[in-house]
DNA sequence: GGATGTGCTGTTAGCGGTAACATAGCCCGG
DNA sequence: CCGGGCTATGTTACCGCTAACAGCACATCC
């Protein structure tokens, strides 16, 4: 027994099921769906009861074969669970809202050849853009992208060279700037406590110029601890108290990214230790999180939905302009002192 | 001056470039790329080259129009931001991931008239079958769902009638039995902490359950607390107060998501309240972040994963056979006392 | 030797829409 | 009363691919 009421649709409704039932031609209901061309109120009228009552549901399919466009922009991020995705995703889908284009999201966790297949995926719809987080991609992902004759924006990063438009901020300089402002206050012997991912460049960029800066004022990393999976926060637990336990005189501990160093946070506050006198502590990303913790951790937003919205700008508007040339946006995310630095 | 390479790609190529470009007919072409249908291991090699050079991506727009499959399974989800639904994609994706279909996220921010429009939108891009979040929904998308002709999988829920398949918890019964503990562990004074949202069916549900449980005990709640928007540790943390000032003699919290109850948690340690002494705390759904915290919040799984993991299941199971008849999952969240509840 | 595979490739006819171009009715001015 | 310019609707030819069937060469079997 099939769960259908009364009448059987067993067969998929098509145009021409609403083009009888209204007793116009195809080509009119057509029109009148897509709200194109000129036809009498009164036929529309018609119509829409007609496709209303069938409960007739457009193919796209067809539709985007035969008008040779697709409204959808195509997202390929690393990751939807650490909080920062989600975030440019809300940016991207506020501005393409009233543009007639929609998200489709595909996720790669970090791992470059299912970005690749990712991407190729999402070309083989057609999409009217897309947008990618980072900038590095096999050499295969990049020929794809630079020929689908499509607006590309990569997205968070802009440390090096862009297929098309880029929008994010420079890691290299985060990391560098992080590096001064802990300097500045004083600390001496910092470590660095991050993810293991391989596959993370804007961690590994940040690490770069942090130790940079600190190479600058002669200064090395006193000690590092890398981890990978599990639940960030405890890991963050874990490596301070590694890292304290290896290294006593520690004074300042860099997390690559906001969840870990709320970890570190905890920790530190629950062995009473004083912060940030004795030790002080940063993450990255500023993500929302860090206003609910007893004591405000040092960060720098990474402007993620700035870097939704622009993206997504940079898609709608080609769309129209017909822009050949590839613009880089350059955002510039504020260090947030917090509780956690030396202040002085 | 445009960024094309040495030739021109401005046509985007088809099967007809690659058909040409190895000397054989698109039909054959169209064989070796999909790896059906025999091809002598020569022509396949040829062809693969031919496409491999020209850079040639396939339309599946056009393949879908023409064999009226599209490996596409719609996912509609409230929101990406709270930790829970990132883990059902998890499930999802792992069990999709070698079946050749694709799951593409569509959010609804709690609202059922954007649900109600995702899912037009998602239909009609005619994918093979369709997984909602909630039992909850409007009158015309209930009836779209229904015609659509494929397998359709309700999730997170299953207190009341899907219109086709469903996997999910009871969360009128995961509120009882919360309540039931916590009665049992000798708690009187009992306050609720929650979202205001009027469209977190489930959070309302489970919020029933619980006063039901009480009343079966001759109590009530002694307080209520409701926000919406804002960091959520930071909400809890807040409403924890203003629920301890206006009733110092409250003996529990049930908070109605572990991310406030985590906040609340972080308060009270903070404010050197004895946990779970004089006042007993318990979230909702195990979330990872838990791990992390100082002591373990109690909480009960909603078996986000395995949701995930028989939704898509169901759907895949269903395009192979073709049976009709809807199923209805139930699972069963284990109740995690953690160190906020005390023992009995 | 003719019936019967079997392995490979090509041909034809759509899939369900839409662009572009008719066409038909109507109103208007001269 | 005719040409011209509407507005409202219909016709035709695809969009790029695949299902289904057809064809052909060669091997196999009685």
């Amino acid at each position: 027994m099939t769960k259908s009421p009364g009448f059987d649709p067993r067969r998929t409704l098509t145009l021409r099921d609403v083009s009888e039932a209204s007793g116009v031609s195809e080509m009119t209901v057509s029109r009148v769906l897509r709200n194109r061309g000129d036809v009498s109120e009164a036929t529309r009228e018609r119509v829409l009861e007609a496709a209303r009552n069938l409960g007739y549901v457009p193919n796209k399919i067809a539709g985007a074969l035969a008008s040779q466009r697709v409204n959808l922009v195509g997202v390929v991020i690393p990751s939807l669970s650490n909080m920062v995705f989600p975030e440019v995703m809300t940016g991207i889908s506020e501005v393409l809202e009233d543009t007639g284009l929609q998200p489709v999201v595909g996720v790669t966790n970090y791992s470059p050849e299912r970005e690749e297949s990712v991407i190729y995926e999402m070309l083989s719809w057609r999409p009217s853009g897309m947008i990618v987080a980072g900038l590095e991609h096999t050499d295969a992902a990049r020929a794809m992208l630079a020929q689908a004759g499509i607006p590309i924006v990569e997205i968070m990063d802009i440390d090096g060279p862009a297929i098309d438009s880029a929008v994010g901020i420079s890691h290299h300089r985060a990391g560098r700037q992080m590096a001064e402002a802990i300097i500045a206050a004083g600390y001496r012997r910092i470590a660095f406590l991050g993810t293991m991912m391989p596959h993370d460049h804007r961690a590994r960029k940040r690490l770069k110029g942090f130790e940079e800066a600190l190479a600058k004022s002669g200064l090395h990393l006193a000690d590092r601890e890398f981890y990978s999976g599990g639940s960030a926060l405890l890991k963050g637990r874990e490596m301070t108290e590694a890292v304290l336990t290896r290294n006593p005189d520690v004074d300042f501990l860099y997390y690559s990214n906001d969840m870990i160093g709320a970890g570190g946070l905890l920790y530190c506050l629950a062995q009473g230790i004083d912060v940030p006198g004795k030790v002080g502590l940063a993450g990255f990303n500023g993500v929302e999180l860090l206003d609910g913790l007893p004591r405000r951790l040092a960060t720098m937003d990474a402007c993620r939905l700035e870097i939704g919205r622009r993206a997504a700008e940079i898609i709608a508007g080609k769309r129209t302009d017909g822009v050949v040339g590839g613009e880089v946006i350059e955002l510039f995310p504020t260090l947030q002192p917090g509780d956690t630095i030396r202040q002085g």
